[in-house]
DNA sequence: ACTCTATTTAGTTATTATTCTAATTAGAAT
DNA sequence: ATTCTAATTAGAATAATAACTAAATAGAGT
């Protein structure tokens, strides 16, 4: 219920960001990449944040893989 | 609004704690202080830190200073 | 099995946070 | 005016974050 890592994860403003996006639908790690002037290497590591406080999961489909909100922990948030 | 400030602020657990007492009324920096295993300028650090998000604001009294939680503020947080 | 594409891991560097001790300031109280 | 107490500022060390490029991996599709 709310772990410490939830707070780490949205205190940076890309991955409140990501959250924002991922709130209208999944989107590949790609098409999320290029919404940022940011390497992908790099929102990778904001993908891992997320993933590690809950926030969101991967879900691979072919050959991109989707990352979709964790709706009911996001929902704690608010 | 809701600044930037405030999700940096409340990363930090020891920040997130005094919150957490501060809404059972003000406190003076010492009283703060004597309750974590920590130095009482590292604590006046985070004081400045919730300053800044506007969390709290301090008042001083005699010889104290009392920190009080900015209601309006904390109620945008929930 | 090979290749191609999407994504992550490794390794590095730069920046920002967190903590400490020692010194200073602010103000109250004598 | 001086002293005393509470709290902050200064300065320095350490740790944690965040970013990059280059290399590696995973898996789809041929």
């Amino acid at each position: 219920m709310l772990n410490s890592d939830v707070y780490k994860a949205i205190a940076h403003p890309v991955r409140r960001d990501i959250l924002k996006r991922l709130r209208a639908g999944p989107q590949s790690a790609g098409d999320l990449a290029a919404a940022y002037e940011m390497s992908k290497p790099s929102l990778s590591a904001h993908f891992t944040v997320l993933k590690e406080a809950d926030l969101i999961y991967a879900k691979r489909s072919g050959n991109h893989i989707y990352y979709h909100l964790n709706v009911s922990v996001s929902e704690d948030i608010l």
